[in-house]
DNA sequence: TCGCTATGTAAAACATACTTTACATAATGT
DNA sequence: ACATTATGTAAAGTATGTTTTACATAGCGA
């Protein structure tokens, strides 16, 4: 699974931290998702892309 | 969050043990979403709406 | 140099997703 | 009545996602 969370945080000019807090989670987990540690779950996916206004396909992509 | 999984399986004409076996997850997994036990991972998600050929957010609704 | 901000990282604890095994029930056909 | 098929369900174990706490590093401005 890839994504473009970074680019996403970067056109809406958040810091980590930020997007965190607005997505009640933490930094942490922004950042793990970001550096492709781990997928978030799928509620967060949607909400990440409620955030964004965009789609959890247009955010995350997956090769099988 | 809620899904039609019931649908779509239908729609292709599985049963839960067969649609499992299509994208080798257990019988129980299928039956614990359909039944909205839990959410499955973003990961089995994507299986989903790949096998369906639909998007994720034809599967699943978030509501916040 | 010092302090501040943003990011990377790691361990422990906890929550959720998934598997395995097993049993129950209801519907159907013989 | 019996066997078969599809589905519901539950407990124990493993894997993954998330939080909390904490420390490290690099960049930047005073």
């Amino acid at each position: 699974m890839k994504n473009n969370m970074k680019v996403w945080r970067a056109k809406n000019n958040l810091t980590q931290e930020e997007l965190a807090k607005k997505l009640s989670v933490t930094r942490q987990t922004i950042n793990a998702i970001e550096r492709e540690k781990y997928d978030p779950s799928l509620e967060l996916a949607f909400r990440l892309a409620f955030f964004f206004e965009c789609t959890i396909e247009d955010i995350f992509t997956y090769e099988k």
